[in-house]
DNA sequence: AATTATACTATACATTTGTATTAAAGTCAA
DNA sequence: TTGACTTTAATACAAATGTATAGTATAATT
């Protein structure tokens, strides 16, 4: 990315708050406006910094402007609640979603669950966190899991030792688990806890 | 909000999709390309979800869809390390952003800092997570605030007794702070945590 | 039977929007 | 000065897009 000019700068800022504000990109008409411009005034800037790398046409869509660096959020939707140690809650309706960048959650399957409890409060997973959860992934020795073992459901840390799975909390207060029948559901893959008040 | 028919949830469904992928409301035609439908059928689902509240048309501009429950995220700058207990690192070019959905960060002055150390371990904050501090905020009797105590700054939980401030680490190897010279930077408001690998 | 809401097609038109062209003036460095 | 780059304007045209209208069909409700 070469230099910018402060006009451009501005350009490029200005687009980035009005799709910040809007959830979507200006036209050209919008940003001539914004700064008392030519139509092709503004052709001029944004063919500069499309040569400058700053920024992506899409044919001639109209609003086809996209940015190299845009940031991407979908929802993943929290199915219930963990309380972190033994059941999961299943939440009937579904509709409270957590909005994780696409960086983290792509190519992946993903959801989100609720923390009760305080068995993984030494890993910094505490009541009321958001944890996202991704299925089908490879987990290796310390890896923190949600798993279900005969039938109820877990946040805990992965262990296999001799071909046995065990699942231990971080909180040295509730024991490993071990048994003949625990189906991994997934890793842990992101965190999010807002405080309020 | 009314029920919506199944072919309606389709619609809408897809019009969220198609923003989080391309960053733009999808056009008229293209959602009846998508279903292999009229333009005249879109119309009819357009208008329907309108009436029942699900979406928000923008006068007559292209792309125009707007979604009454539509997420918003703006950039908060990461701007150094705490090493939880003691200093805080400040870095040069904050070229690091966390976004936060702008109902967290509303008329809020934000910024980010990662985290190092175990000093607020119990409380959930581990080292390499990142927290977004909110200045200006008044802080009650056990808020974590990020303070700055003879000029150099930690993470702690805040308290006052009889007019003076004690700063205290949740992790019990760590002592209580006190002095005459504590300055609340800002209060905790958000963390978010990416497990690697 | 009449009404209402849904679902759909086809077409025409008006507006919005991107693009191209031409022209002029300012800046900065070789 | 020349040349390259930036900044700006005015205008015209083509493409994309929203909107309106007219009509058909189905299902549920009154």
């Amino acid at each position: 990315m070469k230099e910018l000019t402060d006009k451009q700068k501005k350009v490029l800022q200005f687009i980035n708050d009005f799709h910040a504000d809007n959830a979507m990109m200006p036209t050209v008409r919008e940003i001539a406006a914004n700064f008392k411009l030519s139509i092709g005034s503004v052709q001029q800037h944004l063919k500069a910094l499309q040569l400058k790398g700053c920024l992506i046409k899409r044919g001639s869509l109209s609003r086809g402007i996209d940015l190299p660096n845009r940031q991407n959020f979908s929802p993943v939707a929290v199915l219930g609640t963990v309380h972190a140690g033994t059941f999961l809650e299943q939440i009937e309706d579904a509709n409270d979603y957590v909005y994780i960048n696409t960086n983290v959650t792509r190519n992946r399957k993903c959801f989100a669950l609720k923390v009760k409890g305080d068995s993984m409060e030494p890993s910094g997973i505490v009541e009321g966190d958001t944890i996202v959860v991704s299925q089908g992934e490879r987990v290796y020795n310390g890896d923190i899991v949600v798993a279900l073992v005969d039938g109820e459901s877990a946040v805990k840390m992965f262990y296999r030792e001799n071909d046995r799975i065990f699942l231990k909390s971080s909180n040295p207060k509730y024991p490993a688990i071990t048994s003949d029948n625990i189906e991994i559901v997934g890793k842990l893959i992101y965190l999010v806890r807002e405080y309020k008040g």
